[in-house]
DNA sequence: AGAATAGTGTCTCTGAGACACTATGTT
DNA sequence: AACATAGTGTCTCAGAGACACTATTCT
């Protein structure tokens, strides 16, 4: 039966960190400082620790934890890619993951070795890298009509202006306000939270939060919260 | 300390096979032949072999092929499970795809050691296959109302009715049949073949196939029509 | 009070479901 | 011709977009 023709491949995890910037989808890059391929602008990822990791999921948020220093971002398993070349170190697989966050959870100033690129403007990216990030943003522009992935670009606190600025950058396309609060409202997916945005400008709007911690319905639970170190 | 391959897991590819017996949605499950878990029913999978599988639906497609003796089989990636205790062998990763058939592919007996069960009534399962069950059936089900993974369910030729007739036995929904033909009008998956269905009763049917070869729009294209070999 | 932004009411038009009808084959 | 199944026409109602209106706060 099993004659193992050669040995496992190499496993690894990626991360496509989405961000939203100046009303763009920014992804967040990182110069490799190891080879293959040093220096060159990559996903965030890493091999698994089989001693401390429980999950992919969980591989992906400590690996993002050291390189970013961020903990509790949203997560989910985006697809897995493999083959005998997409990395010349040999057969390998990697499970990659689809990160959301807002902008204001990162740092001002990313340094040196982190950048964030417009989704239509990459740099060259190693492996099958642009693949990866093909399959993020598509996923997120296809769910995001009708879903509450957009939500995650927010902080916790957010008006509902704020709210329909985002799912328009996102899909690239503005709508009516009234219609989009209806839609949002059938989604039943965010909470008012009795507290008012006053920012000193004219009339406070009212603050809304995600409504489940677990965000939605389907896919999303995965590496949600979090409550992790 | 346990075989713990200390630096890469356990990689392995499963595949969660449905198809349609008597108005139910059926998996197809299979003895296991080998430790762990010897004798019980189990999803079909195996390992992967670096020196011939492209990637892991090639390698899932050679593993279905070996075991069922069945080629072409609709194919895609579901999602990737792992951890530390989902295989008694260790720290493991299991790509897991989802597999449609027609019933009518399989052989009308199937043999001992393998088995078509109702997704409702299942038996006990090792490792985390029920999880894959499940995610299996659920994206079945969240897709079908408006995709074409149903099709997949029916040999090349078929009609309207038995469309409809697929639809809703996956559903476990009727429907209006002027409202079923509009919708699959809308979504543009099928064309006319220009043959009728003459089965000695009554008016014959028009015949439809899928469109495209490669079947619809999002992921589908994955593992697909596999001209393989 | 007036400006500016937040938030709502409502008209219309499209599209899905319900249902009755027509069409075309078999016996 | 009668019948059974295939396939279509159309009515109605709910939901989405467009747009004008009202509400609330700041200066």
């Amino acid at each position: 039966m099993e004659t193992s023709s050669e040995r496992y491949p190499i496993v690894t995890v990626d991360a496509v960190l989405l961000t939203l910037e100046e009303h763009q989808v920014k992804i967040l890059l990182h110069r490799r400082s190891n080879a293959p391929f040093e220096g060159a602008w990559a996903l965030p990822g890493g091999y698994l620790h089989l001693d401390e990791d429980a999950d992919t999921s969980e591989a992906i948020a400590r690996v993002l934890h050291d390189k970013t220093g961020l903990d509790d971002i949203y997560l989910e398993q985006l697809k897995t890619f493999s083959g005998p070349a997409r990395d010349p170190r040999g057969w390998s697989v990697s499970v990659s993951h689809l990160a959301l966050i807002p902008r204001s959870d990162l740092p001002d100033d990313l340094g040196a070795d982190v950048g964030l690129f417009d989704v239509r403007k990459l740099p060259k990216t190693p492996f099958d890298h642009g693949d990866q990030i093909r399959e993020a943003v598509s996923r997120l522009r296809g769910k995001g009509a009708y879903s509450s992935l957009p939500v995650q670009f927010l902080p916790a606190q957010f008006t509902m202006v704020d709210l329909q600025q985002v799912y328009e950058d996102v899909l690239g396309e503005t709508g009516d306000q009234s219609s989009f609060r209806r839609k949002i409202s059938s989604l039943d997916i965010i909470e008012e939270t009795g507290d008012l945005a006053r920012e000193g400008r004219r009339r406070p709007a009212a603050l809304y939060r995600l409504k489940a911690p677990g965000r939605t319905f389907d896919q999303s639970l995965k590496g949600a919260p979090r409550g992790k170190t």
